[in-house]
DNA sequence: CAGCATTGTCATCTT
DNA sequence: TTAAGATGACAATGC
C-alpha cells in the first residue's frame, strides 16, 4: 500500500507538470510531499480553451510606451535569475540521472551568450531564435539581457517569427495536455530530471543565464559531450539537436516508453493536434505577441511600483510597452500585480505564465543549464523510436531499391506493351486475323517488333517466321527466335528493327544480373527447350502431312481456322491434330500470359508495399520536424517568460522572488504578478474542480 | 542425384 | 451452347 502510494504520488506529480504543459491547473499539492514546493506554482493555469484565450489576447497590442523588456538598462538587476532558478530548483522533482552530467560545460557564468560560451559550436541560436527574423542583438554577445535594451522599440524585436513561435507553442500547450498525460509525463520526468541534475550541477544561476540564452533548436554546442549514437548519425545531418539529446533522454525514458507507450498512436495524436494548430498560426502570424504590463489592477502587489533599475521611467509607463508582446488585444491594459483571492476567482481566469512556461522552462531548465543539451523528451523520443525507425525503413528501402526500380521499370514497360499486345495486337485477335490470312506475316511482324513481349508475341514470331520461310512446317529456327525474343532482349540486338525497343520483357529475370551472362545462359536453356517443345507439335504435324503450319493452326481465328480446315480434306487423325497443336498452342500463349500476370500482380504489391513504406517514412520525419518545432517554440516562450520576470522590480528596486511570485494569465489577456501562496490558495481550486471530472 | 526453375500441357472453370 | 481465355496442377527438361 505504501508503495502504491508513492507510486501514485510521482505519477500525480508527473501528470501534473504534464498538464502544465498543456496549461492545465491541477493542484497536487496534496499529494506532494511536504518537503517539495507546491506544483500548482508550476503549473497553475485555466482550462485548455482559457489558456488559450489567454495566450492569443497576448498578442496585438503595441502601445509603444514604456521600455522594452529586452532593455540593456535592466542587465543589471538580472540577478534575479538566482532567485528564479531557485524556485524552478525547488519545484522540481529531484529524480537522480547520471546522464547529464556534461550539460554546462560550455556554460559561461558572464551573464551573456556570446560565441565564446557556445566553443566550437554554433554560438548561441537561441538568441538568433529570439531575435530571429533579422534581429541581431543575439549576436552581439549582449545576451539575454540585452533583449530589454531598446526600449520603445522593444515591440519590434520580437520578430513575427518568435511572435508566431509563442503562440504555436501556447497553443500546442494547450492541445497537446488532453489525452497525453501519460506521453507527456514521461517527458517532463525526463526533463526535470535532466533539470535537477543541471541545477544541481549548477547551483549559481549566474552560471545558467548563458545557458538560457542559448539556442536549444540547434543545440550545436552539445556534439562535444554527447554520445554518438546509431541514431545521432542517422539523424544529425537534419537535426542535431535531437541527435544531441537523444543519449540523455533515452536512459531515463526507456524503460517507460518500452513498457506501456504506444508512440505510433502518439505521434499520430501529437501531429493531427499540430496540424490544426499550424493552420491556426497561421493565421495569426502577423500578429505581434505583447506583453501589456500596465499598471496593475490588482492589490497585494502593484506593479506600477515596480521599478526596473536603470531605468528612469516608471513601470507604468515604461513597462508597458516591454510587456505589450504578452498583453491580449482585448485588454490591452495590463495588471501585472499581484491580486487579491476574492479578484481572482472573480475578477480573472488566471493562468500562471510559470504553469504555462514551466512546461517549457522544465523543459528548458535544460536550456538553462545548456540549452544544446535540451533534454526534449519528445525529441529523445524522435531520435530513438521515431528516426531510427525511419532511417531503419530508409535504409531497407535503399538497399532494395534498386531492384525494386528496375523491376518497376520491367513492370511498366510491361504493363504497357505485354498485356495491351493480346488485345490489340494479337494474331488471335479478330483485328489482327481478318488481314493475317494473306497478310499475316506482316501483321505478325509488327506485332512482334512492338510489343516483344513475352508469351503474347511468340506466336506471332512463330506465324512470321513461317510465312517467311514458306509455311513448310517443321522449321526448327522459328521457336529460337521466339525465345531468343522474349527471353534474352540481348538477342534483339542483331534485329535492327527491334533496336529501337528497349522493353525487358525476361520478367523471369533478376534485373541486375549480368546480362552477358545469366540471360545468355537462360536463354540458351530456355531456347533447346522450346525448341523441343515446338518441334514434337512440328513434328506431329509433318507426319501427319498437315498441308498448313502450326502457326496458322494456332494463331487464326475460328471462322478462319475452320475455313481453313474445310479448304482441305483432312482426315479424322489429321483433324483431331490439328485440333490438339491448336488447343495446346493457345494454352500455351495462355498459360505464358497466366504466369506474366501473377508475377506482374506480386510485382506491383512488392512495389505498392515500397511506396507505402517510403511514404509512412516520409510522414513519420514530418511527425519528428513538427515535434522539434514545437520544443523549440516552448523553449523561447519560456525565454521571454524570465526575461519579464526578471526585469521586473518591487518599489525598492529588487526583484522579485520567483519562489514566491509568478506571472499569471488574467481571463482579460492581461498578465499579473502574483505571490505563489495566494494563487495556490485562490485560482487553483476552481481548477481542480474542472479537471475532476 | 536431388533440388530448383522454366515451360508445356492438361483439366477445369470462367467469360 | 460454344469458343476462347484463365488458372491450378503436373510433367518434362535443363542446370
Amino acid at each position: 500500500m505504501l508503495s502504491l502510494k508513492k507510486y501514485l504520488t510521482e505519477g500525480l506529480i508527473q501528470f501534473t507538470i504534464l498538464l502544465s504543459l498543456m496549461g492545465v491547473r491541477l493542484d497536487l499539492d496534496s499529494y506532494l510531499p511536504s518537503h517539495l514546493p507546491s506544483l500548482h506554482e508550476i503549473i497553475l493555469g485555466p482550462t485548455s480553451a482559457y489558456t488559450q484565450t489567454q495566450f492569443h489576447s497576448l498578442r496585438g497590442t503595441l502601445d509603444g510606451y514604456g521600455v522594452h523588456p529586452k532593455s540593456v538598462d535592466l542587465d543589471q538587476f538580472f540577478t534575479s535569475r538566482r532567485l528564479l532558478s531557485c524556485v524552478r530548483a525547488l519545484d522540481r522533482l529531484r529524480v537522480p540521472s547520471t546522464a547529464l552530467d556534461a550539460w554546462l560545460v560550455h556554460r559561461e557564468t558572464d551573464g551573456s551568450v556570446s560565441s565564446a560560451q557556445t566553443g566550437s559550436s554554433r554560438p548561441s541560436d537561441n538568441q538568433q531564435d529570439l531575435s530571429s527574423s533579422g534581429s541581431e542583438q543575439g549576436r552581439d554577445g549582449q545576451g539575454l539581457e540585452e533583449l530589454g535594451a531598446t526600449a520603445p522599440s522593444g515591440s519590434s524585436d520580437l520578430s513575427k517569427e518568435d511572435i508566431d513561435l509563442i503562440d504555436i507553442l501556447w497553443r500546442q500547450d494547450i492541445d497537446l495536455g488532453v489525452g497525453r498525460e501519460d506521453f507527456e509525463n514521461r517527458q517532463l520526468q525526463t526533463e526535470n530530471e535532466k533539470v535537477w541534475e543541471s541545477l544541481r550541477d549548477e547551483p549559481d544561476t549566474e552560471t545558467l543565464e548563458p545557458v538560457l540564452q542559448v539556442d536549444g533548436e540547434t543545440g550545436e554546442n552539445i556534439p562535444q559531450f554527447q554520445t554518438v549514437t546509431p541514431s545521432d548519425v542517422l539523424d544529425s545531418a537534419q537535426c542535431p539537436v535531437v541527435s544531441d539529446r537523444t543519449d540523455r533522454l533515452l536512459s531515463p525514458m526507456l524503460s517507460d516508453i518500452n513498457s506501456s507507450l504506444d508512440l505510433e498512436e502518439q505521434w499520430q495524436d501529437l501531429m493531427s493536434l499540430m496540424d490544426l494548430q499550424a493552420m491556426d498560426v497561421n493565421g495569426s502570424s502577423e500578429d505581434p505577441l505583447y506583453l501589456n504590463l500596465d499598471p496593475p489592477l490588482q492589490q497585494d502587489i502593484r506593479l506600477d511600483e515596480a521599478s526596473i533599475p536603470g531605468c528612469s521611467h516608471s513601470v507604468s509607463s515604461d513597462f508597458t510597452p516591454n510587456m505589450e508582446p504578452f498583453s491580449t488585444t482585448e485588454s490591452p491594459g495590463l495588471q501585472l500585480s499581484s491580486q487579491n483571492s476574492t479578484d481572482m476567482n472573480s475578477t480573472f481566469g488566471f493562468t500562471n505564465l510559470t504553469g504555462i512556461l514551466f512546461p517549457s522552462q522544465l523543459n528548458s531548465t535544460g536550456n538553462i543549464t545548456s540549452p544544446s543539451t535540451v533534454s526534449d523528451p519528445l525529441s529523445g523520443l524522435l531520435d530513438e523510436a521515431l528516426l531510427d525507425e525511419i532511417s531503419l525503413i530508409e535504409l531497407a528501402l535503399e538497399e532494395g531499391f534498386s531492384q525494386v526500380q528496375a523491376s518497376q521499370l520491367q513492370e511498366e514497360l510491361d504493363s504497357d506493351s505485354g498485356l495491351s499486345l493480346d488485345s490489340h495486337h494479337s494474331p488471335v485477335s479478330p483485328s489482327g486475323s481478318e488481314s493475317s490470312t494473306s497478310s499475316c506475316s506482316s501483321s505478325s511482324t509488327a506485332s512482334f517488333s512492338e510489343e516483344g513481349a513475352v508469351g503474347y508475341s511468340s506466336d506471332s514470331e512463330l506465324f512470321e517466321n513461317e510465312e517467311s520461310e514458306g509455311a513448310t512446317g517443321y522449321q526448327p529456327q522459328y521457336s529460337k527466335i521466339c525465345r531468343m525474343s522474349s527471353q534474352d532482349p540481348s538477342q534483339f540486338q542483331h534485329l535492327p528493327f527491334l533496336e529501337h525497343i528497349g522493353h525487358n520483357h525476361t520478367y523471369n529475370m533478376v534485373p541486375e544480373e549480368p546480362e552477358e551472362v545469366q540471360p545468355m545462359v537462360e536463354s540458351r536453356r530456355t531456347q533447346s527447350f522450346v525448341d523441343r517443345q515446338a518441334g514434337r507439335d512440328e513434328q506431329r504435324a509433318r507426319a501427319m502431312k498437315i498441308p498448313f503450319s502450326n502457326e496458322k493452326i494456332i494463331n487464326l481465328p475460328v471462322e478462319e481456322f475452320n475455313e481453313l480446315l474445310t479448304k482441305y480434306q483432312l482426315s479424322e487423325a489429321q483433324l483431331c491434330l490439328v485440333r490438339d497443336i491448336r488447343r495446346r498452342g493457345k494454352n500455351k500463349m495462355a498459360a505464358q500470359n497466366c504466369r506474366k500476370r501473377k508475377l506482374d500482380t506480386i510485382l506491383n504489391l512488392e512495389q505498392e508495399v515500397k511506396r507505402l513504406n517510403r511514404e509512412r517514412s516520409s510522414q513519420l520525419r514530418e511527425k519528428g520536424e513538427n515535434l522539434r518545432s514545437l520544443q523549440r517554440m516552448k523553449q523561447e516562450v519560456e525565454h521571454l517568460y524570465h526575461e519579464v520576470f526578471s526585469q521586473l522590480r518591487d518599489p525598492d528596486g529588487q526583484p522579485y522572488s520567483p519562489q514566491r511570485y509568478a506571472l499569471h494569465y488574467t481571463i482579460n489577456g492581461s498578465i499579473v504578478l502574483m505571490p505563489r501562496n495566494l494563487e495556490g490558495q485562490q485560482a487553483r481550486r476552481p481548477e481542480r474542480k474542472d479537471r475532476r471530472k
